[in-house]
DNA sequence: CTGAATTTTCAGTGCATACTGAAAATTCAG
DNA sequence: CTGAATTTTCAGTATGCACTGAAAATTCAG
């Protein structure tokens, strides 16, 4: 690996991360390479700064590509392929877990809801569906919720977070209070 | 495997998943089982059910120990251990949360800031350090947002999560909005 | 204390998956 | 079309991690 210091941190922690969520360490190490080259790279600029093999380097970026978070680029007059990631971050976070849903949550819904189809033979098998139904309910309110969030703007999105609780105040107001034109808001006296 | 297929559905799914997520197989199979069954059980009842080897049980329960997301609890007049998970699905979302942000998100962040303080010897690794500022921002943004929802009591949390974008309406009125007694909410005209 | 019951540890084995090099397939300039 | 450049595939190997059985450690009733 022939990076800068600063660099090579980054790369080496995203590839022991990427391990703990499935993603293999090769696979983590291209992806944070990517990010932070501001120019697109080619296979062979990979191998070289991380050092795997080329075929490795193929195979990883083949798995990027098809969890979306990788591009492919063409330079003009170069047959090589080059490659980019998302420029804004809030696309990679999207990205992401628009991914997970895809191929986690909504497999898990799915057998989740068959099985709460079914009729239960015994009194295990009832306490385990209704824990599932639990598990389902919970898992589908925060599907919901997460694709509410996702349909906003990204400056108001962050808005809406930099808020945190405080928008739970106002929620708790809602049925009292009234649109007042240019008026600050005021606590019921 | 000596399950009702019910369960046994349930349980293999949770082992596959379980892989993906950097939890091995076995852990995911036995948590998804003491998750189901309404009785606190032993490591021996859970090696009957799942057909692993008794030491890998006893494995399997330390890192569920050690992830809190296992309990020990003993059984009056019995020397054996048992063990339960929480009972209340929050609790266990809550503290999913938190391990991770305990294993992953703060040594991230820990790592993005020991970075961004040094000096960049080039173009490269300014742009580099760019990056890893807007990541380390976003980063903390959704970490606090997420320390403020934890705060929040679960049925306020359901109840907020439930409004999902909807919050934003009123979000980006706090500012002509005014409390009247017992009335309700209002467009301005 | 003693020893039976129970849990934990650990070295060794087996299995799955990462990784490689070589060969095949594809792409495109000329 | 041809063949050089480039990417992709794949069978074989290496590596790491899951899993086991046996042995050690711990716990506790009597």
């Amino acid at each position: 690996m022939n990076l800068p210091p600063i660099i090579q941190t980054f790369v080496l922690h995203f590839g022991e991360m990427g391990s703990r969520w499935g993603i293999n360490r090769t696979v983590g190490q291209i992806y944070a390479l990517l990010y932070l080259t501001p120019t697109p790279m080619n296979a062979d600029q990979i191998v070289e700064q991380l050092g795997f093999s080329r075929s490795n380097v193929a195979m990883g970026i083949k798995e990027l590509q098809a969890m979306k978070l990788v591009m492919l680029k063409h330079i003009p007059n170069d047959r090589k392929d080059y490659y980019v990631t998302h420029e804004e971050i809030w696309d990679i976070v999207r990205n992401l877990v628009e991914e997970r849903r895809k191929r986690e949550i909504e497999p898990t819904l799915t057998m989740l809801r068959t099985i709460i189809m079914e009729t239960p033979n015994s009194d295990q098998e009832k306490h385990a569906q209704d824990k599932m139904h639990e598990m389902h309910d919970l898992i589908e309110m925060l599907t919901n919720w997460y694709k509410d969030m996702q349909a906003l703007e990204t400056d108001r999105l962050v808005n809406l977070l930099k808020m945190g609780a405080k928008v739970y105040s106002l929620y708790q107001m809602k049925d009292k209070l009234q649109v007042i034109p240019g008026g600050k808001i005021k606590k019921e006296t």
